[in-house]
DNA sequence: CCCCTTTGACCTGGA
DNA sequence: TTCCAGGTCAAAGGG
């Protein structure tokens, strides 16, 4: 899949790789994105365009609001698809980065303990741990940054049949090219990407993967044309949507069903295949975390399922068609019934046609350790519990209890792994977190609101309908959204772009998958 | 010849 | 039951 959950394969390689590279030009992101670059773009690569998926910029960047400016995009340079870059370890830890409510601090695992924030810019409060190698390496080469190998428990969520996440790639490696365009400095001194240059090629959607197209739809609500595909491998279900605006910029990819095969290796002509040559890289096969990724920003690619689909299955999000479950549970009737994408049965989250659906979960998968994203700060009353196809796991439902707030989230272990927890969120915090309840977390400064979520952390409940916006920050940020809306309190120290990216297009939904959370709240106060 | 895209028609499911 | 939008099929055509 080339394109939204794309795979790295450019860069890729391996799973050895190690280290995440950012030019010496860039220091940080916010160098990067402020730095002459002004952008990565994509050259060549089939998605020279920005991922519609927007992650938050490191809390200490001064990256500021996204730029409002449809056209503002940061593209990818040749060979290397902002799919693959979502591919890649770092975007998938993006969840990764919040930190733990409880402590407040960034448990390094979160990063699969192969991330360590040298740059200051990035680490609040990250911790390093000593397994931790993740770094923003000066490189010499001024126009690459690569991102380690990288794995996680993804791969246990992915394992499942519904869990969908696909691999990761061990490493990408992302070439920045001259921006077109000067960053601006907004108001507040952030660092505000403006537009580069427009997707070039997008006809193929390079994830390493091969697909072929079957058909394409104008959709209603939207003026941008839909197009299907399926995996080409013989026998695999996988298949995407992929919306493009006029320009060519593709606004938005859904990924349905998983991958029952491997990584084909680089045969063609897409761009993996020639950063790989280029840069040496060894495709990598295996991945083992995959994520859907939806947002509301153009993209040239996005993270591409590998073996796992970026959406869940039906089985995990409709919930609707199951109120007499198992658990027995019972659910409030307007409880969120995520579109599916009809077919195998396979559901993700599907762009609301405009005038339907208004609560359309958007579903990312995400792997996270250590970090701990059930005490996200807020309050929670259980109001439903299920067991769904797929998960013998029973999945909670919880309500924010904050009157008037409209946020859920759901907890469920993933199936193959006990200590992989996907928690899904939906809607958006309408108030602050509530007092502290003793956690660090609960006591970290919030960003003002008209910081735009620039600088600070993300919290998935926040997330939801505003991911996009967050997204857009980060450095692989195609178009942007309207800057403001963030909803997103105090995780100043989430410092990863790409949890933001994973969640992007998350709409109403965000979920994540982490390991066991830690401390005050474990899974099990969730499930039971 | 193979593979992929295009595109109109048909199918399916929800309202 | 009907309507409609989304999804899929499959023939045609191009590279």
């Amino acid at each position: 899949m080339t394109s939204s959950t794309g795979s790295l394969d450019a860069s890729a390689n391996s799973t050895s790789a190690s280290a995440f590279s950012f030019s010496p030009t860039y220091s940080s992101f916010t160098d990067l994105l402020a730095g002459d670059g002004g952008g990565v773009r994509s050259t060549g690569g089939d998605f020279g365009g920005v991922p519609k998926f927007k992650s938050a910029p490191p809390p200490s960047l001064p990256i500021s609001r996204p730029p409002v400016s449809p056209s503002s995009y940061f593209s990818i340079p040749a060979g290397l698809s902002p799919a693959e870059l979502l591919d890649s370890p770092v975007l998938l830890s993006s969840s990764h980065i919040l930190p733990s409510p409880t402590t407040g601090t960034f448990p390094a695992q979160a990063l699969n303990s192969r991330f360590s924030l040298a740059n200051s810019q990035f680490g609040n409060r990250l911790e390093s741990r000593s397994s931790s190698d993740f770094s923003f390496h000066t490189n010499t080469n001024p126009q690459s940054y690569q991102i380690p190998p990288y794995q996680n428990s993804l791969a246990a969520i992915s394992a499942g049949k519904n869990s969908e996440l696909s691999s990761m790639k061990p490493s990408i490696k992302v070439e920045a090219v001259a921006p077109t365009q000067a960053n601006s400095q907004t108001s507040n001194g952030s660092t505000e990407i403006q537009p580069s240059l427009p997707i070039q090629n997008q006809r193929r959607l390079d994830d390493g993967y091969n697909w072929r197209k079957y058909g394409q739809k104008q959709v209603k609500g939207s003026e941008n044309p839909r197009s299907y595909y399926k995996c080409s491998y013989p026998g695999c279900p996988m298949k995407k949507k992929v919306e493009r605006a006029l320009d060519g910029q593709i606004t938005e990819i859904v990924y349905k069903g998983t991958h029952n095969h491997p990584k084909p290796q680089s045969t063609r002509r897409n761009s993996a295949a020639v950063a790989q040559a280029v840069q040496g890289a060894v495709p990598s096969e295996a991945s083992e975390n995959s994520f859907g990724v939806r947002s509301g920003m153009p993209i040239d690619s996005v993270q591409t399922p590998d073996d796992s689909s970026v959406s869940f299955g039906d089985d995990e999000i409709d919930m609707s068609s199951q109120k007499s479950n198992q658990g027995g549970d019972d659910f409030d009737e307007d409880e969120p019934d995520s579109k599916r994408w009809k077919g195998d049965g396979e559901t993700e989250g599907l762009s609301a046609p405009g005038n339907r659906t208004v609560r359309e979960p958007r579903v990312v998968v995400q792997t996270q350790s250590d970090i701990d994203i059930l005490d996200d700060g807020y309050r929670w009353r259980k109001y439903g519990q299920k067991v769904v196809k797929g998960n013998p796991n029973p999945r909670s439902y919880y309500k924010c209890t904050t009157v008037g707030c409209p946020v859920r989230k759901h907890v469920e272990r993933a199936s193959h792994d006990m200590r992989s927890v996907i928690t899904t969120y939906e809607g958006k915090h309408n108030h602050d977190i509530p007092a502290a309840r003793g956690s660090g977390a609960h006591l970290l400064t919030r960003p003002q609101p008209d910081n735009n979520g620039i600088g600070m952390a993300i919290r998935p409940s926040a997330m939801a309908n505003h991911v996009n916006q967050i997204a857009s920050s980060n450095i692989f940020n195609g178009r942007l959204n309207a800057a403001g809306s963030f909803g997103f309190s105090g995780y100043q120290n989430s410092i990863n772009p790409i949890n933001l990216q994973q969640s992007a297009r998350m709409g109403n939904f965000f979920t994540e998958t982490k390991e066991e959370p830690n401390e005050d709240l474990s899974i099990d106060s969730f499930l039971n």
